[in-house]
DNA sequence: AGGATAGTGGACCGGACGGTCCAGACATCG
DNA sequence: CGATGTCTGGACCGTCCGGTCCACTATCCT
């Protein structure tokens, strides 16, 4: 089977649309009727390009999605070699969700493919790239001499987890007051910010 | 309609047995022929005792776990006036989860509720009464002098968030480290234990 | 005892949804 | 201009599952 121009155009409409489908406002759990009619597409193409049917369609999809959630925070993810840098990441990532919202794309996702092999793999993968990049963000500062004796990988993991615990908390409340106030903190207790929590 | 004490019996029975079986291997969605099968009742008794059906009963099932969460911390939660005191809850968390596995009871009741009213309300409330809890632990370590001037409320949801962000790693990676290394930066960052991520 | 009310069992229904299948349109190339 | 393979549409199927319904049984009260 070779994938032709269109095709690959056709999968990348069925990927995209998916997802767009997702950020939306009430999407609960797709059904492969929804994809084809947002899409518009048909059943069969639908298992032309993903014979494993709706896991594998969503698995793309959510792959798709992590790209955008690292996208979302470039250039700042990339360089952060300075306190105004981290600032300026930290600020990047309370946009995003709070633009995005109660609303969690890979939430959902998450949520309907979750017991399947490779749906957490795919998590997993983004929050290692995600935690790799902040701890080279901590080594440069500590190598530079602005932020004391670490260890940048727990440091790391520790934003890691406090990242994505603000989002679960934003996606039951609303509000972004948490994820703030755990990267703020974070930040603060290892010098890599003003004080916000002390006073 | 009265509800006596054997039909008070049989509905804790569901809850109960429903809330076993979702910490189960292999939960993924429950179905009402498997709590049927499982705690030994007939699609009549469920909808006897749960008017509303599935959901209705899931969230019932979602209360129940939300106070065992609380309760499991017990009694390090309610006195967290020394050092010492936020080093066992500490432990309790993290011995909690691990216990816990990958699997997170609440977790796959809110994929499976999440969308209907009254499901956030629930593990909002729990979240409150916990950051509650923590915020009084630091207000009471504040007074005695055991740490600096901090915003209790913004420190408290730091951990909240931290924790919810460790245990949801846990369920993709099965490793507590993120959770520790969340635990262990902000009561490191804030003189609430010793240093661990700093050396 | 006997009627009323609560509790129980399970057959049954209807809709939703993932997946199959095949016929026809379209493109590409000898 | 056929032939071969890709692309597209949609009818159709089987299953799963939440929910309804009703007959039957235990329990309680007077």
């Amino acid at each position: 089977m070779v994938i032709t121009a269109k095709g690959r155009a056709t999968r990348q409409r069925i990927v995209e649309g998916t997802a767009v489908y997702l950020r939306g406002d009430e999407p609960g759990d797709v059904t492969l009727d929804d994809i084809r009619a947002i899409t518009g597409t048909s059943k069969g193409q639908i298992f032309h390009y993903f014979p494993g049917g709706k896991e594998e369609l969503l698995l793309a999809v959510a792959r798709y999605e992590a790209e955008l959630v690292l996208q979302d925070q470039q250039p700042h993810l990339g360089a952060l070699t300075s306190r105004a840098a981290w600032g300026r990441w930290r600020e990047a990532v309370v946009a995003r969700y709070r633009a995005q919202g109660r609303h969690c794309p890979l939430g959902s996702l998450m949520a309907q493919v979750g017991g399947t092999p490779g749906a957490s793999e795919v998590v997993t993968a983004l929050l290692a790239r995600w935690q790799e990049d902040l701890r080279l963000g901590i080594v440069a500062m500590r190598e530079a001499g602005l932020v004391g004796d670490v260890d940048a990988d727990r440091l790391a993991a520790a934003f890691i987890a406090g990242i994505q615990g603000g989002v679960q908390v934003l996606r039951s409340t609303g509000s972004t007051a948490h994820l703030e106030a755990v990267l703020d903190a974070l930040l603060e207790g290892f010098g890599l910010a003003g004080p916000k929590i002390r006073s």
